[in-house]
DNA sequence: AGTTGGGGTTTATCGAAATAGACCTAAGGG
DNA sequence: CCCTTAGGTCTATTTCGATAAACCCCAACT
């Protein structure tokens, strides 16, 4: 299962369907050449990819996700934090931040967050 | 300023600059051909387009980094938040940590950023 | 004068992501 | 019975990131 990966086109498409599946696959046609600007035939090329790769499953022309949102989320996320930071969350933050200032309620929510995930 | 965006290949280039500099192009060239198994024009190649671009700078065969690693990083970082989660750090950092758990020395590290970036 | 090595540029190749064209089949309506 | 439409496949085409080949100039050395 470690084809989380998704290009962008791949992604733009998956946040459609996470947005609203179950969907029908012509309403998805209809969908993506709207959103998208996409032929009929670049949706179903897609979309077979993306079931081939368990991303997704197209059953009696109903489109649905296998995998979760979060789960693609996580991935890319982890995958920034240990491609560009040694995989050191600190050093990310510390770079994402920069100069930026976070209100009083932020840092209450973030260090919130942290400190639900010590263990 | 706006083209702070590397592709992967660019990216590790740039990175053995940022390790390096200053460093002579022909050195850079063997740097290349061992760590990343190029030949003489790839790196020329890639070199000149960075440099086209404002990054990085070759003046009398001294090349040198024009933009910070960390403003790269700043960049890459706050793309993805952008684009994955909405520009909301705590659904970053929810997602990021999942069910993965951290240490109390780790918390402390990142409490302590937090704080330091609070107004 | 010929060769070698440093310092490059210009143009090409190649694979893969992105997109689409052409075509196919089955069901339903007039 | 023909035509349309839903639902889909298979095979291009286009674009672009990654990589390199071929070539050029010039200074130094022999």
């Amino acid at each position: 299962m470690e084809k989380l990966k998704l290009y962008d086109a791949e992604y733009k498409f998956a946040c459609l369907i996470w947005d609203n599946e179950p969907i029908n696959s012509t309403d998805l046609v209809r969908l993506c050449a709207e959103k998208l600007g996409w032929k009929k035939s670049t949706t179903y090329t897609v979309l077979k990819k993306l079931c081939d790769r368990g991303i997704l499953q197209n059953q009696d022309a109903v489109v649905t996700a296998r995998v979760k949102r979060e789960d693609v989320q996580k991935f890319e996320s982890t995958t920034l934090v240990e491609k560009s930071f040694d995989g050191s969350l600190p050093k990310f933050l510390t770079a994402f931040l920069g100069e930026r200032k976070i209100t009083q309620q932020e840092a209450e929510e973030l260090k919130q967050i942290i400190e639900e995930a010590t263990q």
